[in-house]
DNA sequence: TTGTAAAATGTTATAACATCACATATCAAC
DNA sequence: GTTGATATGTGATGTTATAACATTTTACAA
């Protein structure tokens, strides 16, 4: 698995492309794409880069799709629970998933000049006798864009 | 490295020690272990738990120690800096270092049973072309103590 | 087609975590 | 002892997250 987020890519290709395998995967297991939570997933698919839940919840309220906290922990927890998006522990923000569908112990490169996230696949945690049943990868550095044009 | 946390183990002797190493390290270095900072380390250290810093300060607040938040975060960002304590970013949560001064990426074993906390090695995030400055590791799971006696 | 149970959303309130800003006190070095 | 740097005291506020309960929507069976 590539990083992805770092490279120059069609960003609209995508989303559409995320969007799509995220309708593919709720028609599929049964769960809701609801037209909030929709939305929540297209606002974190816009850029490659973790927002708050309450950044999260300005726009959906800008937008008359809801003004309170839990409109936007909501969503926010059906796009974490169904693999739609993942929680950055490090920035207390949320992020569209990469790689969606696939399965994933992600791990997040998060750049402190431009902000950006990428995910990539996180290293197996090597333990005797601890059974793993969740990890949390996150390294915090430069990205290659920003080490390249500071 | 082993992990320290699940193994029995004489906890005075762990604590004394790891104060000892906390004040020969900051007389080295010229950092100030003073008596509020002192005390956060030893709170900390008290058990193989991560502990909020509302609970440290409850504790500092019942010794007449300090009574506003400010005064424990700044003792645990002290401890951090130094290297005497780690932030637990999935907990929001701090816990003393079970390695002071050795080098240290340090990964944690979280139990969610038990709530035990174990330090470990973060393995080495593997990247091309992201500079890595600080890596989050942890592991959400049972312990081995946890899963033998359930 | 309507009754009903489950799921989702609306809304108020509050809990939990963290920092700012500025005053005061202590310390280390001269 | 004076002074500058570091540490602490304290009130206020900012940020992140959830509890609790009312209402609406949905799916689906009767």
């Amino acid at each position: 698995m590539q990083a992805t987020g770092f490279d120059t890519h069609d960003h609209r290709v995508c989303v559409a492309s995320a969007l799509a395998a995220a309708e593919a995967q709720c028609a599929a297991s049964g769960a809701r794409l609801t037209p909030i939570r929709r939305r929540v997933l297209e606002i974190l698919l816009a850029e490659h880069r973790a927002l708050g839940a309450y950044d999260v919840l300005e726009l959906l309220r800008a937008e008359g799709l809801g003004s309170q906290p839990p409109v936007a922990y909501r969503a926010l927890d059906f796009l974490v629970a169904h693999g739609l998006a993942h929680r950055v522990e490090r920035m207390n923000a949320f992020i569209a998933c990469s790689h969606p569908g696939e399965t994933h112990a992600p791990a997040f490169l998060i750049c402190r000049v431009c902000e950006t996230v990428a995910e990539t696949d996180a290293p197996k945690v090597a333990t005797s006798g601890f059974e793993v049943e969740q990890t949390v990868v996150e390294a915090e550095g430069v990205c290659p864009n920003c080490k390249a044009a500071p």
